[in-house]
DNA sequence: AACTATTTATAAGA
DNA sequence: TTCTTATAAATAGTT
């Protein structure tokens, strides 16, 4: 448009090319500023230039974020709604499926079945019927395996208080035994009586070995956890 | 910029300020897509006028959703992701809802007990033995309210087998009751013998009269439906 | 919408 | 990039 006209198609010269955009881009946001003031519209551009460098323009009284939604309300074009749509179409579904699970538990719980007829009751019935004696199956095998556990924890302490009872009669056989021992044996002999709640009181932490070390093959008793 | 140079300021006469908008508009889009054309640039103008009307220009090669796309990652302005987060917020969280009903349906079917401890497989049976209880009341009183109605029709069918066969008998012993009627009543009179079947089969259809008018109290037989 | 005097934008060169 | 400037293009005011 000046010393010379040009054809209005794609600058070869890159330098060139990057010249005239620049110069054409601040044309345009001038011009747009122009409008702006003018006119009172409001107009945005964004623009990417051949190397994919971003430049905007926003009238100085809104932002991008402002004329995008309405420019999205006012062309009811489909930018990002797609997305949109479906997640919205995802929410429904998932909430419709979150609804028929909480109706399912509701009639599982007896509560609800006004819209049950007889089939459906009768189904139901059995159903729940056979989850009564699998839950109680579990359930009583969940309390066999405790028991079981208990059991031989309780064989454990037993056996391991045995041991001791015989330690400690043999020691007392022995008495010189005990010279040699100058550990913290004080509080399992404190109580000679061998009191078992005392024994399993001290038992679950590491005991200290009666006979230290020769002597004896029992030297650690540890309940089991 | 022509006849006479003018400030860049509001033109405060709708009419001159709706003409300028759009001679000046029409220049900006000029403008862009020369510069598109010569840069081989893209760029995207929204604008709206004072009166709210929106107008676009995108460069022919791209889409406005394109351009904003691209605009949201380049400049990393936050446009809809708000939205978008919210929601995909809102999917997780539904679908961990979901996933913990289906867990508590699939528990209360006696699936999946690995992970219950005692103290839940204990309620877990109490409440699934009470929704037993529920059901099967349920169930029965939905089978005895269909049994009461089933009665009620046999009853009804019953009597108005009684109240025909009673007027056929009375009908027998006075023959010329028969004479003064012209309808059609063949198929009743075809089974003189009173098969109840026979009268159930015809009854649901609205029975002819026997007599046509006068002469009897009992005119029509409808069964319960 | 068309005209046109004038302003503005800008291509090419520095 | 910026400045210069000849010239093309845009456009304000008018018709």
């Amino acid at each position: 448009m000046a010393r010379g006209k040009i054809q209005i198609k794609r600058i070869e010269n890159a330098t060139n090319r990057q010249v005239t955009y620049s110069k054409r881009r601040n044309g345009l946001f001038k011009k747009a500023n122009e409008l702006t003031v003018l006119c009172d519209a409001k107009v945005s551009i964004i623009m990417f230039s051949s190397s994919g460098k971003l430049q905007e323009y926003v009238s100085p009284s809104t932002t991008q974020k402002q004329l995008y939604d309405k420019f999205q309300e006012t062309s009811g074009v489909d930018l990002w709604s797609s997305h949109y749509e479906r997640m919205q179409e995802d929410l429904k579904k998932l909430k419709e499926v979150n609804r028929s699970l909480r109706r399912e538990i509701r009639q599982r719980r007896g509560e609800s079945m006004e819209d049950l007829n007889l089939e459906k009751l009768h189904f139901l019935g059995q159903d729940v019927d056979s989850a009564v004696k699998v839950v109680r199956d579990r359930k009583y095998r969940v309390i066999s395996n405790q028991t079981e556990t208990y059991k031989k924890k309780i064989r454990n302490a037993e056996q391991i208080h045995r041991a001791l009872i015989h330690e400690i009669d043999a020691s007392n056989e022995d008495p010189y035994g005990l010279v040699d021992n100058g550990g913290d044996y004080g509080s399992v002999i404190g109580c000679p009586n061998g009191d078992p709640h005392i024994f399993a009181l001290r038992l679950h932490r590491k005991l200290p070995n009666f006979h230290s070390g020769a002597g004896s093959d029992l030297t650690t008793y540890t309940l089991l956890e």
